[in-house]
DNA sequence: GTGGTCTAGACCACG
DNA sequence: GTGGTCTAGACCACA
């Protein structure tokens, strides 16, 4: 799996690692129960901080996207997160903000589903969760 | 319009009153051309910072949602922003990770889309953008 | 309130700082919406890295014991978190450690019981939860 | 008497096992006198680290639980530790601590007396320490 | 070898 | 002023 990070950008390095691992395992790429590179050997291959990396890993742990096996080291959880109603309630906030400045800026209902489609089934595709 | 703010929240209060307004557009509470309330009143009245007030209203006016005129303050714009590039390649970012969030969750393609014209729904019905 | 941090301990100093929060809560000399010292502030008193407060604050958020608002810093939730499962589990699991171990040392269950009614009659005393 | 461990917890095996050893002690599972399966056995009973279940058994024996004998390996002291000051001290603390947290979070008296009673029966029925 | 803890110093975003 | 982020280096507990 390829990680890139954008040290230009405003979202934090550890948040932009967190989404790049959840789309990993959206995408497939990540399977269920596949170890992770140790938070040193994560921080080298990508030229960060060992501790950042820390940080992303107890936050996916604390989401229950990780389990941290005290032999193994950190893996991808065999049973992800659920839809628990803190996160419907992020989910519904968030997507009326972005739908909000899509319609404003003139994207019609048609156009956003269309695109909300094919970000879906390149999932879909890909992986088996 | 109404607003409200979570100063608990992780979203800084300067982007809680930027999407709000966004929202507000987009519901038709705020019609092109409308005046908002001037920064210092818009302070008082959900009692924060001046200065707070002041940096959401230049963020808007950069992105094109409001124009702001020496003697009649800030107005909704006429023409309100378009389609960029720059944010077509964010829009796309930010349903990468949110789909994929959802994805794992077990949440449908037809239940996302659902939720996602739904909300649409509501702004179509209240608003003649 | 006073804070006193063993560094001899075995127990980390961002928990050992957590439990005194929590007891201080309980004793009364913490109230509901009262506020914390900043994390320099509370760092510089007890002689410790920021960096360790600042976690003490983060778990304490994330229980439920603190909010962090934006303008003012920590201060005690006004609503302290409720019994939930996965506490309910820890609480049984602690316990039936703590009463087997007592109980092989030969600690009656009248003489534990009373122990339990001494610290919680101190709590109920001092404070109004 | 079965183990079980929990590879994710954050507490270190090696307290697990202990832990789960000296409730094994209170329920009479294992009795006074009698013979643990040797270092090498438990450690391949469980699926762990030799030198884990080695460390285990030293605590055990420094507290008084275990007596190891070179001929025939450990087993459940004679006589079981009693109540140092030190223990004393350590029991006091952690109640302190986990009251705290119960009356916190809205358990009465009454609730944490009864969780602890039906724990203490649970041990007295079926041992005779 | 692993992750966890603690310290230290720096910069930035926020209000 | 506040907390948040990132880096760096150190030590320790665990397996």
């Amino acid at each position: 799996m390829i990680l890139k990070i954008d040290f230009e950008s405003e979202t934090p390095i550890y948040e932009q690692l967190r989404r790049q691992i959840i789309q990993g395992v959206a995408k497939g790429e990540l399977k269920k129960g596949e170890e992770l590179p140790s938070v040193r050997q994560m921080a080298e291959d990508i030229g960060i901080n060992l501790h950042t990396v820390n940080k992303t890993y107890n936050i996916l742990k604390s989401e229950g996207y990780l389990t941290i096996d005290r032999r193994k080291g950190a893996m991808i959880s065999d049973s992800l997160p659920s839809v628990t109603d803190d996160y419907k309630e992020m989910l519904y906030g968030e997507l009326e903000y972005i739908i909000a400045n899509a319609y404003c800026r003139g994207i019609s209902n048609d156009e956003f589903l269309n695109i909300c489609k094919k970000v879906f089934n390149s999932y879909e595709k890909d992986s088996d969760i």
